[in-house]
DNA sequence: TTCTTAAATTTTGTATACAATGCAGACAAT
DNA sequence: ATTGTCTGCATTGTATACAAAATTTAAGAA
């Protein structure tokens, strides 16, 4: 990995990604002092790293950010009513170009039946095809946030990957290229609050 | 005004302050130093508030963000998709109690029909009673950081106060009131789509 | 033992010095 | 006149020292 310039942005990426890798598990307390001798900073660059971290919300008062299921199902609310809005703009606005585009992530993904990792990266690749078609980089950053945030739940919830899952995007993907908001904007409600539903019922079983 | 505790704190009321008031105009350069010695503390705490204020939207590269029209409809937009949804929710479940505040919000308003800063109170008041509604941190948190960076508009625009905007939260109200949920969401959708035009048309005529 | 409180410690907050970077204007070369 | 690069200045980035606060540990009393 390239983790450019500044002391701040190392800082950043290391933190970052020890914390999504779950290598830094949650409710572990960050302290400035030890994560600036593993990094080979100084304090400062790792104090700002902390605060974006913060606002990001992967971090809350120092510690690794542990939601609960309240928190995890607000996250996945704000995520729906995004992409249902989304699903619906790209049924009414989606050009042939992108609309390629989501069919080849939609068939590679099923290509892949087996390797977990590569399906994780095509599901995710999906759902920004169609959060993009908002076309407003607002909706876009806050979904980007939230998918941080249920990723630090999902990492267990992927290797179990739900059944149905892939048909759901098919059928999505159909409906948009139907071009029929309304049934793109209910599919995408039904498959999200099941990937909700699923996790949470997993997230369960772990506690 | 009760600026507590951390220089950091300070530093950052005091910074966010001077920005939506309009005292730091759009696209002034923050220099820390300067900064600094205006309010007393060191570089330090400063640097940490406008790292802040740049997560929160109204600082961008060190200058104070200002917003293009784009931008401002991008926020708009967020902030009406999550509203919508905010009205559906309180016409199925909010509780009486809630409703009387809500009433006793669109009263006052319609009391004070001259004092523009108290009308821009009330107005803001009616709106958080509804967000609150979706009992959701995430969402409400959302739609406060887009109200920041309308409000580096609507400052021009809170003075010429749209007509008819004070009847429009009484419709909605009363389709609260009616437990009409559809009723509520459209209206309110009209009513912030219709604020958004007159905000647009009124910073074009600013440029 | 368990609870309180005080001391010790760890950790964070703040100031400050110095280094690196970026940027504006001056001057030279074409 | 245009381009380039050099110089000095303004600003940000980073490290570090010290102060304040918070947390842990230990000791003594109920």
């Amino acid at each position: 990995m390239r983790t450019g310039g500044t002391a701040q942005a190392i800082a950043y990426e290391k933190i970052r990604e020890q914390i999504v890798t779950g290598n830094y598990p949650g409710g572990m307390k960050l302290i400035e002092e030890r994560l600036a001798e593993e990094i080979g900073v100084s304090r400062t660059p790792v104090r700002e790293a902390i605060r974006r971290l913060e606002q990001e919300g992967l971090v809350r008062r120092k510690k690794v950010f542990k939601p609960g299921t309240k928190e995890l199902r607000d996250h996945f609310k704000m995520r729906i009513l995004i992409e249902v809005h989304a699903a619906q703009m790209a049924a009414t606005y989606m050009i042939d170009d992108h609309l390629e585009e989501l069919k080849e992530a939609v068939r590679k993904a099923q290509a892949v039946r087996d390797d977990s990792a590569e399906i994780v990266r095509e599901n995710k690749r999906f759902h920004d095809l169609i959060v993009r078609e908002t076309r407003n980089p607002v909706m876009i950053d806050t979904v980007s946030r939230m998918q941080s945030i249920i990723y630090l739940f999902s990492r267990a919830v992927v290797i179990n990957k739900r059944p149905g899952l892939l048909d759901e995007h098919a059928a999505i993907c159909e409906a948009i290229t139907e071009r029929d908001p309304e049934k793109a904007g209910r599919l995408m409600e039904e498959h999200l609050e099941a990937d909700l539903e699923f996790t949470l019922a997993i997230v369960e079983l772990e506690e």
